[in-house]
DNA sequence: CGCAAACTTGATGTTGCTCAAGCTAGGTGG
DNA sequence: CCACCTAGCTTGAGCAACATCAAGTTTGCG
């Protein structure tokens, strides 16, 4: 893991897949925006579940997945945040979840307290991470939809249209960093049923799985109606 | 349903059992805090999934239920909103799920165009929301865990503490304006799993059922044990 | 090439869903 | 005032989806 502390103006304009998105872009322009890079090899830990929450950080390559635990080790990961993510945006005192890299992730540290000064100091900064909160609201309603009322399939389907939202629109062949148990954690299923589900979507011709960790859509509108229950064959 | 408008400067001060709770003490202070004051009777739709997102809403009395809906028609409830709570915070243009009225409410509304005036004109307003976008995207995660990742059992025991620290805590009596399927569809449930596991926990001795609508805690700790799996008897 | 981790597949088990009656309570009209 | 009526709740029996347990198989790395 490598640290380097660097004058952080702007990166590249991400491809913006989510509409409000890194955090590079509101900072620009300002001569405060003062972040320091630094790299996690896969499986490392960003942070834990009750760790201080002082800083936030903004993927800049690569995957981290978040997850809350219960006592007796179930797991829920509540996410997988890729280049432009923010994390750690949590005022209250403590982190709520662990961050963990899944692959290799760099990643842009900003100190609570230099964050805190962009918020009242840079107009428009407040408003626009407001964005991004309501953003991320809006995606963990429709996880609480996916988890609480979705059979397997529709489970399933919904993960591998958002993998391939995420990954830029029109790639029809998603990469899946992530194991099948994180996959499992995600949709609140076993790494069995997750198994089970993929075999039985290639069999049906809705992807193709050259190897596990790449996923091909062979059937792009079949996934879409699949992953809201529009399963036609019901009468 | 009456209207009317008023000048809004500031409500009494809730009990805050949410940290950041209420928006009325942001504005107050503030010339242009103004509102409308409005009442919805019971069942009544605030804003539905796919509305223009106009306005933001907060409860000044009375319980609101927040849900997505499937296209056959399966729903899932994100929320119950009681005094304090905000609704309606997504900045991008429409809203992603419908808000209904459980019992009679009382909301104050502002104008889209006024809160958003707020935001760039009182210093700390922004700030704050943020701190209320944050506090919510926490619970939801929890909702998340609990709905992939907790049994039926752990899930009602959940909810009924999370009711109870929601109605002032140390009231070991809680008020359940909700029905048992609005109920089942926060939790990932059905109607009868949740009427049969209540009569379960009933006969365990850890609550009492005075009246449907009503909920007696007998005993916390069994509850907040069984809550996150930790249920002694395994062995 | 060998090893370990990840993945797939199969057989069996259990939780919670579905379908189907009853029950209860609150509101309305006779 | 009481009886009905309906919406909501409870309870039971059977079943299906998904979990669990248990082998195998593949993959990627040292």
């Amino acid at each position: 893991m490598s640290r380097g502390v660097v004058a952080h103006v702007a990166f590249k304009p991400e491809p913006a897949k989510l509409s409000p998105r890194g955090l590079a872009s509101l900072g620009a322009g300002s001569p405060v925006a003062v972040s320091t890079l630094q790299k996690k090899a896969a499986g490392e830990t960003v942070f834990a579940e009750g760790d201080e929450a002082d800083s936030v950080y903004e993927v800049v390559r690569g995957m981290v997945r978040l997850y809350k635990l219960l006592p007796d080790g179930r797991r829920q990961i509540t996410g997988f945040l890729s280049a432009g993510h923010l994390l750690g945006l949590a005022p209250e005192g403590t982190c709520v979840y662990t961050a963990e890299a899944i692959t290799e992730v760099t990643l842009c540290r900003y100190k609570r307290a230099t964050f805190e000064r962009l918020i009242d100091e840079v107009p428009g900064f407040a408003r626009r991470l407001l964005e991004v909160a309501s953003h991320e609201l809006r995606v963990a309603q429709d996880q609480m939809l996916l988890l609480g009322r979705k059979a397997a399939t529709e489970k399933v389907a919904s993960f591998l249209l958002l993998m391939a939202e995420q990954q830029g629109d029109d790639a029809d062949e998603i990469d899946v960093p992530m194991t099948r148990n994180d996959i499992a954690d995600y949709l609140g299923l076993t790494i069995e049923t997750v198994s089970r589900t993929l075999t039985k979507l290639r069999q049906d011709g809705l992807i193709a799985l050259p190897t596990p960790a790449r996923i091909e859509i062979r059937d792009l509108d079949g996934l879409e109606d699949l992953a809201v229950g529009e399963n036609d064959a019901d009468f």
